[in-house]
DNA sequence: TGCCTTCTGATAGAATTTGATCGGAATTGT
DNA sequence: ACAATTCCGATCAAATTCTATCAGAAGGCA
């Protein structure tokens, strides 16, 4: 057999994996005539650009091994304590009578879940699952709005429909959960959509505040959503590299430690 | 038989306990020919993200349905006969490739039940309810469209963002859920703003197709969606008035008796 | 050609998974 | 209540898999 491109290489892995549903890194590396550190080193590059979900063993298309479990992002984000301190700095920003945004994350939804009992609140979300614990809880002086389009795997609602919604729309704040961050590649997330969709939150927000663990830091999606000083504020954890910390006060007006 | 993932095994425990609603370690250990250890450790890990409860011997779902509601109104359209006959008369009209759409409503989430095996559809609802059905099926061929909007106390997406998505879509066929139909007042709903989504629907649709049980007739809402001549066919149950019956084949071109 | 970057393969050590065994806990039958 | 049986969790050893690192190969460029 020829020697294969890499990136056609990945393209078969794929195609592998759309047929079998899982494939495994050993078979892999037999089909393609290559070493398994190559597969794994192309799984990791997939799986980096969210086209697969590395598991033991090989890699699976979607991850979700139960379909729609809410109890499993609920507690993933529930139980992360710096998540919910990070929510927790976050919702002291929040005012009755306000508008805010929340794009899809598993800390905007810890944050939304400090949200429900606040007064006269708009909220506008393009994560079914947030808009889900408003409707739970069904404060009647709020006002969820959810954004149209299709949703991807981690729960956003992006596309066109999504877009002409925010569009149309104006709040007073957005909270933003991304994905990586770094100081040269600024704020990113793997899927392109969403970093489209995410775009149109910051332009619909008057300001634009970061929720983001500190792990964060020094990850690079495949997808710049905008470089770090764009935005206006940032709250992470105290866990944060002092380096970083430097870096991003020089680069945003506001830096908060929860 | 070769080796199977372990994420793959764990697939096939939920499939298995879907299927039979309990499941028992030794059966377990031999269907998946893996040992009673690895079964248990299995169980451990899912009972963790809440994909299942452990029991003593095995493992169940998850009995109580976690404050939300979304089982009662499940049992609630699925477990009426004529709702089920009629969505079952409806996805016969359905085939690969099409686009269909759905409003919110009983009648219409029972056919959404149906129709998550069907290849190639691309289906446009403002039900975040009708949207979940589909995301847990999970069918890669598969377009969900979720249009945008405020939600109202009976899950359905209205307002300017549901208005504006449906002017931008255009759909095959449209299944229409409604909450009463006479032939003075033809289709009619309580609300308001679902009439005007409602309108933005049948707009969108090159088809309209009103699913309603037997009881709807006689019923006036409201609010007129539109007058009974202005859709192509009404698919309902047998029991329906004689009357009724005369009164609606004069109307539509189509009068379907599930 | 020589240098540099990128990709690939090999190796070793760390981490994960699995199966077996055993003591203790829960369930069942009497 | 008591004993027998079944089931569960902890622990350890073996096998597999993963990550990190280094060295060689391939291709671009002056």
């Amino acid at each position: 057999m020829t020697e294969m491109l890499a990136s056609a290489r990945q393209q078969r892995i794929l195609d592998a994996l759309r047929e079998r549903e899982q494939v495994r890194v050993t078979s892999l590396a037999a089909e393609l005539g290559v070493s398994e550190m190559t597969v794994r080193r192309d799984l990791n590059a997939l799986a980096e650009r969210g086209a697969l979900v590395k598991v033991h063993g090989g890699a699976t298309l979607d991850a979700a091994p139960t379909s729609s479990e809410p109890g499993f992002t609920h507690k993933l984000a529930l139980e992360s304590g710096e998540k919910q301190a990070i929510a927790q700095a976050a919702v002291k920003l929040i005012k009755p009578g306000m508008s805010i945004a929340l794009n899809s994350g598993t800390t905007t939804y810890a944050l939304a879940s400090q949200c429900t009992g606040i007064k006269d609140l708009t909220v506008v979300t393009n994560s079914p699952r947030i808009a889900e614990i408003f409707y739970a809880a069904a404060n009647p002086s709020q006002n969820i709005i959810l954004t149209g389009g299709i949703r991807t795997v981690s729960d956003a609602l992006v596309g066109p429909l999504a877009l002409s919604a925010l569009g149309q729309l104006h709040v007073d704040v957005l909270f933003l959960g991304v994905h990586g961050m770094t100081s040269e590649d600024g704020f990113t997330t793997p899927n392109m959509l969403e970093a489209q969709t995410n775009q149109a939150f910051i332009k619909a927000a008057a300001r634009q505040i970061i929720v983001a663990d500190h792990t964060k830091w020094g990850v690079t999606g495949l997808c710049q959503i905008v470089p770090l000083s764009q935005v206006d504020a940032l709250i992470t954890g105290p866990r944060l590299d002092e380096e970083a910390k430097v870096l991003l006060r020089q680069a945003l007006d506001t830096l908060i430690l929860a």
